[in-house]
DNA sequence: CGGGATGTTGACATACATCAAATGGGGTGG
DNA sequence: CCACCCCATTTGATGTATGTCAACATCCCG
């Protein structure tokens, strides 16, 4: 099940090292304990739903390979996607107290998750210190993510939503990317519509500008952000998470 | 439910009481250990700053009295409001990787907070399963208000979002509510459009709709709202976390 | 008793939604 | 390989919810 050949696990799929590359600061006796976690590999076609609104989740699922979408409905006509989930991405944290998934979510391609027990993972989080921290800078770093997205939906025009949500998925796969500049795009103009809180013809027409612009290039697999600094200014990101200010000039007190 | 909390700790006005009574399913042990955290309280008047965005955080604020917002500004002109926050929340969650505070917290009136070491309330999460969980309970509640609140700016009208609001208000509240129906909205209709993503004359023109309507009775002081179901109806709001449906029929499978 | 915040209302401006229709692309089946 | 269809994209014309500006009323608080 486990290939303990390869020395740097970040790339061989299985759902613990896709997590493992996620949670930072985990020492090796960390991982050790999470390997021995009992994972099952499930897959999951485009449009499938992962998880529905109050599910009962009693396992929860590391997005291994695919894109998926955590939404809400209002009704049938109006929905709201609340984040995307990328690969290393936990599905199943956003439940109610009674454990229900306050959310559905669905595989915006074909997907590959790794199910992992609740309780047996909160077990290794209790006695590993260094899991324990990094489940929550992860759900910290969620909590800030919502927090985005509250900014661009409640006080930005829809360009600079545009701008602000590009930016997003672009940062969150420069530490995994390959190729120069471009990253994985598997959306419609219509999801990012539904992200956005904005009708897809209006969303079709600041994609338009952006690329008239010369700003950025994309179509349904593919982004290319030409000149991020421009689009960070547009959408009034001061700190891109990368060039860090020391933030030791403002210390408590 | 609400009966047995009371008869503990909780309304001795100590930041570790009033935290208790927020973390459910704790243990006597769990309480006990967290009685030993060392606590320095302190008061902040009305406008001031309880954490300022960039502030590294070493010891959490645990709000005892008073109402505080969570906010972050775009520019000099736009500022959105992320959530209240009321009695029992802890304040100085919302980190990133360096521990920097990403938002301001401004106290809305006199507050009083309990400041506690950070690494001391994890050390006691680690060692008390209880309080661990509590604590996970309490992120992942969090996660859904930022949800709630993406919802309402994403996808509701004025007059929805404002209806929304005002049963979250009511119904984080109703817990603790002595006097019938009356809940605390020490909350100026500017600070609700911060809130809303509105400006503030569009917001007096959905209070007065409301008020016209007889659904609602408010002031800078107390909200009374006298048909909860008309405006859950209105707002979407399905599951109001109190007359929970079984969701067992919805199992995982 | 004053003066600066807050609330209220009207007239007008605009960003975005809605409706409609044409174009294009990618699967699927014949 | 073509034909087809469905879904996504694109563009224009028009409607509407909400923002902006302005004036006044009211409430606090010192």
């Amino acid at each position: 099940m486990t290939e303990h050949l390869r020395r740097n696990t970040r790339f061989d799929g299985t759902a613990i090292s896709v997590l493992g590359a996620r949670l930072h600061h985990l020492s090796e006796s960390d991982r050790e304990a999470m390997r021995h976690l009992n994972v099952v590999h499930r897959f999951v076609g485009r449009r499938r739903a992962l998880i529905a609104e109050g599910e009962v989740i009693g396992r929860v699922r590391i997005l291994c390979k695919g894109w998926a979408t955590r939404s809400r409905r209002l009704d049938n006509e109006r929905r709201q996607i609340l984040d995307f989930v990328l690969p290393g991405d936990i599905i199943g944290l956003h439940v109610d107290a009674a454990g229900a998934s306050i959310c559905d979510v669905d595989a915006l391609t074909a997907c590959e998750v790794g199910e992992v027990s609740l309780d047996a993972l909160e077990r290794v989080a209790m006695q590993n210190s260094g899991v324990a921290a990094g489940l929550r800078h992860y759900m910290a770093r969620q909590l800030t993510q919502a927090n985005d997205q509250i900014l661009r939906l409640g006080r930005m025009s829809a360009y600079e939503r545009l701008c602000s949500l590009l930016l997003e998925v672009y940062d969150r796969q420069r530490p995994l990317a390959m190729t120069a500049g471009a990253v994985d795009f598997p959306i419609t103009q219509t999801t990012v519509a539904d992200m956005l809180g904005l009708s897809v013809v209006h969303v079709n027409r600041q994609v338009m500008r952006l690329r008239r612009e010369g700003l950025v290039t994309l179509d349904r697999r593919q982004l290319v952000i030409h000149d991020p600094e421009k689009l960070a200014q547009v959408a009034c990101h001061r700190d891109r998470g990368f060039s860090r200010r020391p933030s030791l000039f403002m210390a408590a007190e």
